[in-house]
DNA sequence: CTAACGATTCGCT
DNA sequence: GCGAATCGTTAGT
């Protein structure tokens, strides 16, 4: 399944929440010393800048960590999580409107058995790429990944000829965000209804 | 410099 | 279902 890069444009002329939902049926590939892993991406969050009291960027923080996501779009943003886990987002939106979606899950596709190996699991069941650490884990994604643009030949989103209708769209809550107060509330997830992939 | 805290996962009960 | 793991980032002293 051999699928066409998608430019610099693409992040550009389009808004956070409709990137969550246009990037749902996109293949996420990493390169990394020559070795490809891929998978679908089925669930995705959007982190809405300023005035998302979840995102790190709530209130104008800019910190160290957090300055990629006041450039351009179509950059990853790489943090991490309780220490063990690193989490993928794509920067979106303009310079200085720090915002961004979270890769909640995906769908193995390319190089499943050198993600099992990195996952350290025997064989392909869900628990491989359902949740925002683990495909991180299995697609070799860390820290060093921070910053990187998705345009280059180690990270990129193909679009594989796979649009996922509206209709198929499921929208619900935020996970792990109770932090957030009313923000948590808002339906700011999407994953592809019926996917058993999704976390 | 120090201390508290996670956009989670895993193993055990 | 519940609690521990684990460390870079952050904000405050």
């Amino acid at each position: 399944m051999q699928g066409i890069k998608l430019k610099h444009s693409y992040y550009q002329n389009i808004d956070t929440i409709n990137l969550s939902k246009n990037i749902l049926g996109k293949k996420l590939v990493t390169n990394i010393n020559n070795q490809v892993t891929s998978g679908i991406i089925v669930e995705t969050e959007a982190y809405l800048g300023i005035h998302d009291k979840a995102c790190h960027t709530f209130n104008n923080k800019s910190t160290n960590r957090t300055k990629v996501m006041y450039g351009e779009s179509g950059f990853a943003y790489v943090y991490l999580c309780y220490g063990i886990h690193s989490l993928f987002n794509i920067v979106s939106n303009d310079i200085d409107k720090p915002e961004a979606v979270l890769i909640r899950a995906i769908e193995p596709i390319d190089g499943i058995s050198l993600m099992l190996e990195r996952r350290n699991l025997k064989k392909k069941s869900y628990n491989l790429t359902n949740g925002p650490g683990k495909l991180s884990q299995a697609l070799g994604i860390n820290n060093t990944f921070n910053g990187l643009s998705l345009f280059n030949n180690n990270l990129w989103v193909e679009d594989i000829n796979n649009n996922i209708l509206s209709d198929n769209i499921i929208c619900g809550k935020r996970v792990g965000i109770n932090f957030a107060g009313e923000d948590a509330k808002l339906p700011y997830r999407f994953y592809i209804k019926n996917n058993n992939w999704v976390s």
